[in-house]
DNA sequence: TTGAAAGCGCTAACAT
DNA sequence: ATGTTAGCGCTTTCAA
């Protein structure tokens, strides 16, 4: 019997109260003068008790489920998922909200999830937040209309609801000037080779670093494949068996670096001192199982998560403006992870 | 605003009924015989509105929320607690039940979560699965007793609550018979060393194995250390040291794995012809990314969640005896996902 | 075979 | 500053 069999009139009750009386108290009503006396005996009887509100009524009187849905996609597969669940969750509890998580598979194309949307819907939750595993840009489904919505690492093609994405640029700018500061000059980027924002968003943070420290991009040392371990590894095979080879390796992701990893050890390169490797996304078991642990850049995940459930409540409230959020997403910082793939050049 | 503002009294007067008889109709209530054409038409009638029920409302008036909670530790640090996940879920929409999820940290030592599982009451769920991140015994936190629960990868030290876990044992005896079958007669176990019940199982059907097929066991190719990538790699350069080394290795998990992956390529053999490795666990980030592909164990992460939902139901309809089910843990089936890891061993 | 009506526990408009 | 009370939308008992 989840809360007992506790009321508020039971509280009323043991503290001599009306019904009302307790509701407003328990709930800090605003505008609602209670001398504080009467407060603190209300206070006292409901702890007593143990007493704790039946959602349920609440959410039939006031028309408000307290249920906020999560739709994301491929919880299973990566724990990037885990991440933004845990920060959303966070922020709803602090909001004494309830997430309702659900899983989509990631279409074949863009299939928008409408369906699991439904399912949301269908679950009264009052507002959704929509996940998606990577950077994209999505359209969303039409009966998503009409429910408060934000949007987790993706845009809406349509502009119209408010989203949060990982700042790409500053990530790969904190990946290339480490690599630099640390003395190198040569450095490759091995880039994925999709058309998403990351692809195009990480090469311009790369140039810019470079040109701001001065030095001439060479442009065959950016070379692009999928962004899989394999295709890392054959890219990083290329790249290495140059006469002049780069003394450092940017890679697209975690899985792409994985494949570095093998092409250093297979060329006999000692990693980091004959070649330093910086990956990104900061996928724990790849790059802190890797030998030496793999420097890289860390995805917001959890922030995301977490400013999405905050921007929500907000938008709720009635404390912020839709349009000013949809305008333009926010992006979030995606921090540098040192561990131990980065040393000086061996020689100049 | 979610789902309209359509009610069961729309409905009735659509369908020129009264609200009894649409409550009957869309619930199917049994013993209610309500005339087929009345059917048809509530039906139809609650169709072209796009009704559906308000759920605080019927929970108010049934006294069930119509939640599930799922309490999971770790889900943000390892994939396996989104199988989890995800199998409960699509058990939970089965039966229209809401799958509340909760994270928790790995405390200290054996918090047991309390306040995690008091969130979950304070929820107002109707149950709650429990799941740990991995094979082990708990002691449940105190105010899980009054709430149905269902253990997910552990088992009750009290021996109270149902609980479903990995059959260690036939994962082991699939691995280590695959590798059998494939020739090999030396085969070491990289086992782990913590005292968790997968620790044990596993060399049991490690031994079992080589038992059935008479070979006999060196004891000194068990060899235990932490279950870490980097201790694996120290297990493995030492076993694989020696004159008599062994032709195929069977590792604790994924990680240890990986470990013996890079102490195989520094010693100069080639996985799978100079030696075959068995994983376990299934991490596909790990497993699938390795060159070659890492044949391993799953655990039944999917099936153990939806197997807890299933079993909830029962017991909360009555149709299932707790006591029958807390007596003997459930075990499910790990099976072998065959990579590219295991060859026949070079010569006899 | 169908309908009328009570009431689940709470909030909030309206008294006092 | 506190109390009375109507009803949120549904299920379910009881009556017809």
């Amino acid at each position: 019997m989840g809360v007992k069999n506790v009321g508020i009139r039971d509280v009323a009750k043991l503290a001599g109260v009306s019904v009302t009386t307790v509701s407003h108290v328990l709930n800090d009503t605003p505008q609602m003068r209670v001398a504080p006396e009467t407060r603190a005996r209300v206070r006292e009887a409901a702890e007593t008790l143990g007493y704790g509100p039946n959602r349920a009524a609440r959410a039939l009187r006031t028309n408000r489920s307290g249920l906020i849905g999560l739709l994301s996609e491929e919880i299973a597969t990566t724990p990037h998922a885990g991440r933004i669940i845990l920060g959303a969750q966070d922020a709803a509890r602090e909001h004494d909200l309830t997430l309702v998580i659900i899983n989509a598979e990631r279409g074949p194309h863009d299939a928008a999830h409408r369906e699991e949307v439904q399912t949301l819907i269908d679950r009264q939750v009052e507002a959704v937040l929509y996940a998606t595993m990577y950077h994209r840009r999505v359209s969303l489904p039409p009966n998503l209309q009409g429910v408060p919505a934000v949007l987790i690492d993706s845009t809406d093609r349509a502009g119209i609801v408010p989203a949060v994405v990982p700042d790409e640029v500053g990530g790969a700018v904190a990946a290339v000037t480490h690599l630099v500061e640390a003395g190198h000059r040569r450095i490759a980027f091995l880039n994925n080779d999709d058309d998403v924002p990351a692809t195009h968003e990480r090469l311009v943070g790369f140039r810019q670093v470079l040109g701001e420290h001065g030095i001439p991009i060479d442009e065959s040392l950016i070379v692009q494949s999928p962004s899989e371990t394999l295709p890392g590894y054959a890219l990083a095979r290329e790249v290495l068996a140059r006469h002049d080879r780069p003394t450092a390796l940017f890679c697209y992701n975690d899985r792409m670096a994985m494949g570095a990893y093998r092409a250093a050890a297979e060329l006999g390169l000692d990693i980091p001192n004959d070649l330093s490797i910086v990956g990104f996304d900061n996928q724990e078991l790849i790059a802190a199982n890797l030998f030496p642990g793999l420097t890289t850049v860390a995805l917001p995940h959890y922030e995301m998560g977490a400013w999405a459930v905050e921007t929500l409540v907000h938008l709720l409230r009635g404390e912020a403006e839709y349009k000013l959020l949809a305008d333009k997403p926010t992006r979030l910082d995606c921090p540098l992870v040192v561990r131990g793939s980065v040393a000086a050049p061996r020689d100049r």
